[in-house]
DNA sequence: ACAATAGGGGATAAATTTATCCCTATATGA
DNA sequence: TCATATAGGGATAAATTTATCCCCTATTGT
């Protein structure tokens, strides 16, 4: 697997709660397992725009970060659930909240976010 | 500047506000603006492990999403401030929350991250 | 026999983000 | 005259993260 070229900043609960949480699916992840969605595959569902190896990836990052635990069912077809620890479980408030702002600002954000490549977009059509 | 070379999702809460807040020093910025520290150059002093030219980028962006504001006084040498916007002060009690969390739970947070870490760095020593 | 499902990972490419280095401008103090 | 402070950005390199592709195991259904 890579390996760090640098150390990473842990001065404060910013930092630490970064090096945990970053990656990109790794809080939807959480949260799905939240709600009851255990198994690998039904993850993969739930996020289709992953690819099956970076969602891995991140399971194993949370893990190993002790957020998550894996349970292997010795069944063929082989059968993994992920649960929470309780760990892990004390982040899900926090991961409400920032689902809650994101969704009580959800138009202003599109906005925003949509600036760059809207402005990009319609240099064409203004043109021909 | 770099320009996307995909999409962004914007299919739910979480995704809009993973787009306004990951960076790696935009979350410590939006904090340090809000508890006084406006100026460039006292905000480059607050967060010295980051290169001067990235802080420069991540405000550009918080001003292009609307989460902070950049007044100019025309003087010299230069004075510029940068202010939360109300938008951006809502943010300030989710930001809150993570810090709280990754202040609570710190002493594991630590041991977590640096598990990868030790395992290498013991390697060595344990051979000679 | 062959495809599909379930779970997983190595090797490598592509995308994205950060870091480095250098250059601009003006005023002040040594 | 030269260094320092203030603010900012272009060009490019390095680091990091995601995506792609391919391969493996074993069972069930067609």
């Amino acid at each position: 697997m890579y390996e760090r070229k640098t150390t990473p900043n842990l001065n404060c609960g910013l930092d630490l709660i970064g090096e945990v949480l970053y990656g990109k699916w790794k809080i939807r992840l959480l949260w799905f397992i939240h709600v009851g969605h255990k198994r690998p595959s039904e993850l993969q569902r739930k996020i289709p725009d992953a690819s099956r190896r970076v969602l891995n990836m991140q399971l194993n990052e949370l893990e190993e970060h002790e957020l998550v635990t894996r349970k292997i069912y010795p069944v063929l077809p082989p059968k993994v659930e992920y649960s929470l620890t309780e760990f892990g479980k004390t982040l899900i408030p926090v991961i409400a909240a920032l689902g809650q702002w994101g969704d009580e600002h959800e138009d202003r954000l599109r906005n925003v976010i949509l600036k760059q490549a809207v402005r990009s977009d319609l240099a064409v059509p203004l043109l021909s």
